[in-house]
DNA sequence: GCGGAATTCTATTGTGCTATAGAATTCGGC
DNA sequence: GCCGAATTCTATAGCACAATAGAATTCCGC
């Protein structure tokens, strides 16, 4: 049984990944102000005050939800932008790293996406920097495709950037209630119509 | 001086937009739950529980502005899509018109977005019936696109509508914050991506 | 300018919430 | 099995909020 391990630090950390994840979950039913921390409480089946021992308050939590729910999306985008593929191909890249993680950790990116202009505002400028650094990365790689030709000349590259962001971010706001929909099956629809909307007519 | 009437039932219904005006403009910046009673009568420079004569709950100035944030969507749509121009021009159309209502009631649009997940039960089946006409005829003008042979015939009706509603949605949560854009440039923009989109290939 | 309806006000009730203080308990590492 | 740190607990302070009751005021229509 050579699992995970049972180290004092590993086990202080998964905790506080489990209280993350039961604030992820309440923000995300019931919003950011509509949740209270009895709620996150009764979730986890401690006292209201316990929760103070990881967080020193709501909106302390609320930026662990939101700094995990963007975890990576940045890193992962950089190492596409870098690679030799054509650009049609990082983009159906960049659907597919995006909405991968609704399938496990739909609530952080709701609670990102819903809430994060909730925080204050020194928590909101640190979420935001790394937001900004992840748009950037695609953006850069629609301008590599205008620039080679691949994609439309007159391909606005901050409004295709707005539209695969806007895409992408809508599916976590419905995936949940649409019956028969399927990440995978999302990914690729939205991957095809992306492309088609940013290729160079002919 | 013959301009907007002054008789008793009008200037009511002028006071009561007015009442309504003011809660959409918190609910949209503070949200729903974020927002106080207060914090409307505030804006309205009356007493807190004067908006009490407007409404009989806070939930119900919520589904009040929800309500006037849908109003009229359908029947556009509908209008639309009885009209014989061909699937694309129709397509571009509708994300016109659903865009158009951000220049002037942009908070109406991201209170309902936002916040009608809110509304106690009843309110919220209203609310959903009323947009689920609306997708409905959005996913007719796409089928029609697809028989004619205009649209590809692989393109899924429901995902095609939940990419136009996601893609035009999305321009409310961002185009306050943008600075260059505009409504009508995003709309032009928006349109021919997703024209390109669903458009047989050639 | 009077009557009555429409509108706003004062005053208050009760509830729920975040956060703090400090005590009690659990538990891993030696 | 003991020590100390980690974790959870009890108890409570203090504030903000939605909503109600009923009085006071404003204002349209005649």
């Amino acid at each position: 049984m050579a699992s995970a391990g049972t180290s004092r630090a590993e086990k202080t950390a998964r905790r506080l990944s489990e209280i993350t994840d039961a604030a992820a979950k309440v923000f995300a039913r019931r919003g950011y102000h509509g949740a209270s921390t009895q709620d996150i409480a009764d979730v986890l089946g401690i006292r209201q005050a316990s929760l103070y021992y990881y967080f020193d308050s709501k909106e302390d939590a609320l930026e662990a939800v939101c700094a995990s729910g963007l975890e990576d999306y940045a890193v992962r985008a950089q190492r596409i932008l870098r690679s030799d593929a054509d650009a049609s191909t990082k983009v159906s890249q960049l659907v597919h790293q995006h909405l991968a993680p609704m399938a496990e950790r739909l609530e952080y990116t709701q609670v990102f996406l819903r809430e994060r202009r909730f925080l204050p505002q020194p928590a909101r400028r640190r979420i935001r920097a790394s937001e900004l650094r992840y748009e950037r990365i695609i953006q850069r790689v629609i301008q590599q495709g205008v620039r080679s030709g691949e994609f439309r000349r007159d391909l606005d590259a901050r409004m295709a950037t707005l539209a695969l962001l806007g895409l992408g971010n809508s599916a976590a706001l419905w995936i949940a209630r649409e019956p028969g929909a399927t990440i995978e099956g999302t990914t690729g629809a939205y991957a095809e119509m992306l492309v088609r909307a940013f290729r160079a007519g002919h």
